[in-house]
RNA sequence: GAUCUCGUAGCUCAGUUGGUUAGAGCAUUUGACUUUUAAUCAAAGGGUCAUGGGUUCGAAUCCCAUCGAGAUCACCA
């Protein structure tokens, strides 16, 4: 234990020596945010004369029999006035002399009732008529502070440390905690507009016996009633389209997926996605739909389609730009891989400094040539559509072009935010595909698809044509939040154990 | 999984070519100041230099291993 934790614990006994309970249980009749009073009060127009407020004590300045301090709360900080003579009325001071100066230490919990002036500086404070005790810090808060010039002292950077214990990160880094809150935000309006339309917001299993719905290694458990394997969901797709199937005519869901894979700034193991099936439609409707939704995203978080991202500014005003993924190839290399079979496309992509391997189809070739010579340089939000038919098994095949399929994905800031069809319905087609996918494991794709019988079953009682769309939620929510890591979008993401605590 | 970088006080960081007892600011404690402030002044306490081994007369510093983190790459959303 640190002499600071010492030095609290004791303050603690001593406080409860004085007859004051560090951790009172009774509700404490908060009235006013600290957000209200700066944003309302003007002392001709609108005194505030009697406001009780709370939140924990952030920096104290005693000047003898006087003291100014910063309590903050959920909507930021304000300054309080806390003067001895006031707080102590009678012979004793020691609520002021102890309690105060001594006893209280930054991060503790307070509640102070007064009334709203203005200092002589011209800050906004409230004079303290009578304060209590909430809730008593005994571990240290990082404490940030700010200069005159606004530079930043002593700022809680260590990444490990922020996201390990995240509370501390919110508490004293004001602009984590507004990341998340457009995150919300960001969620909500996407919610709303979805069930404007009509669409039903439904939940779907995590534990599943067949994972599917996407090319990706799965997390393995076991259940010990049944006795049997069940795989954490890595997609919620073939579960929304059995909805579909029996009846309803737009699905959609926020589900939190998880795929054994690597991780990186990119990626958590486990991430939100937000699947949406609507039927008689098509994914050409499905590309307005996703454009008008984001557009209504940007606006409502940042006032204007167009925002700073990084480096670049980013503009989300409709029509966005639309490229087969042939042209956009064609663009970005000047090669056009129109009409080339397998070792053609080979061939251009050893020419095109593309990494490739023998597990590789003809899908994943074209796919590993846009990966790295399209996507990287696709930062305004862009359609791309009509992907050929090897690496789209729950696709339906293009209306015009053999080997094609009716999908696409958006692409915005060089990562994908969005990937949709025109989905398969026809059930012989699609027990082809999976079966396609079978001969793709067994040369030693490991991602490829595995057949779900029970799937097949409820396309053969008929599915009406659909439209679905997948979103990265927290990709999304990293684009939106001007964040250049999913941690910074993920309150709690994963890490390795720490070692300290897992021996205690 | 690969490569590179990093790990020093509660927090942010110095620490030279390997050389006395490892430093600073903030935070903490004590005292001063009894005041409408924007990091008030003074003093003090606080360290398994990530962990373990090695080289050396001597290691925070050099080498090896381990743990943890970050960046880039691979896989993927």
């Amino acid at each position: 234990m640190s002499d600071q934790e010492i030095v609290r614990r004791e303050s603690l006994g001593k406080l409860r020596e004085l007859g004051i309970e560090p951790y009172p249980a009774a509700s404490y009749p908060v009235d006013t945010y600290a957000a209200d009073i700066r944003i309302n009060y003007s002392p001709e127009n609108h005194p505030m004369d009697d406001v009780t407020l709370a939140g924990r004590l952030m920096s104290v300045r005693v000047m003898g029999k006087a003291s100014f301090a910063e309590i903050q709360d959920s909507s930021g900080r304000m300054q309080i006035y806390v003067n001895r003579d006031e707080i102590c009325p009678g012979e004793d001071k020691t609520m002021y002399n102890d309690v105060f100066k001594k006893l209280l230490d930054i991060g503790d919990f307070i509640g102070v009732k007064g009334r709203v002036f203005l200092t002589q500086t011209g800050e906004v404070t409230v004079h303290v008529v009578s304060l209590t005790l909430l809730s008593k810090t005994i571990h240290p808060l990082p404490i940030v502070k700010v200069d005159a010039d606004g530079n930043a002292h002593d700022a809680f950077t260590d990444p490990e440390l922020r996201y390990r214990q995240r509370y501390v990160d919110l508490v004293v880094n004001p602009e984590v905690r507004q990341a998340f809150v457009q995150r919300s935000k960001m969620i909500q309006v996407m919610r709303d507009f979805m069930v404007s339309k009509g669409y039903l917001e439904v939940e779907t299993p995590i534990l599943q016996p067949i994972y599917g719905g996407a090319l990706a290694k799965p997390f393995k458990t076991h259940h010990n009633t049944l006795d049997m394997t069940l795989y954490l969901r890595i997609a919620n797709e073939l579960y929304l389209k059995r909805l579909i199937v029996g009846g309803f005519d737009g699905v959609f869901e926020f589900a939190k997926n998880f795929r054994n894979e690597g991780m990186s700034r990119f990626h958590n193991p486990e991430f939100t996605a937000m699947e949406l099936y609507v039927a008689y439609k098509d994914c050409f409707w499905m590309m307005d739909f996703y454009e008008e939704m984001i557009e209504e995203v940007a606006i409502a978080l940042h006032g204007s389609t167009k925002f700073q991202v990084g480096d670049k500014e980013i503009d989300f005003k409709r029509p966005w730009k639309r490229f087969t993924m042939l042209e956009a190839i064609k663009e970005f290399t000047g090669v056009d891989i129109t009409g080339m079979d397998e070792d053609q496309l080979r061939k251009a992509a050893r020419e095109l400094h593309v990494p490739i391997d023998e597990t590789m189809g003809k899908g994943k070739l074209i796919d590993e040539i846009f990966g790295t010579h399209a996507e990287p340089k696709l930062i305004q939000p862009t359609f791309i559509t009509d992907y050929p038919v090897e690496m789209s098994p729950l696709a339906k095949k293009h209306r015009d072009h053999e080997g094609l399929v009716e999908r696409f994905e958006v692409v915005c800031n060089a990562k994908e935010i969005a990937n949709a069809f025109t989905e398969l319905n026809d059930p012989i087609d699609q027990r082809q595909r999976f079966e396609e996918q079978l001969a793709l494991g067994k040369r030693g794709d490991t991602e490829s698809m595995v057949l779900d019988e029970d799937f097949l079953r409820s396309l053969e009682y008929g599915m009406p044509p659909t439209a679905g769309i997948g979103v990265g939620i927290d990709r999304l929510a990293m684009i939106m939040t001007n964040s250049a890591s999913i941690q910074d979008v993920i309150f709690f993401p994963q890490m390795r154990p720490e070692k300290k605590i897992a021996a205690e």
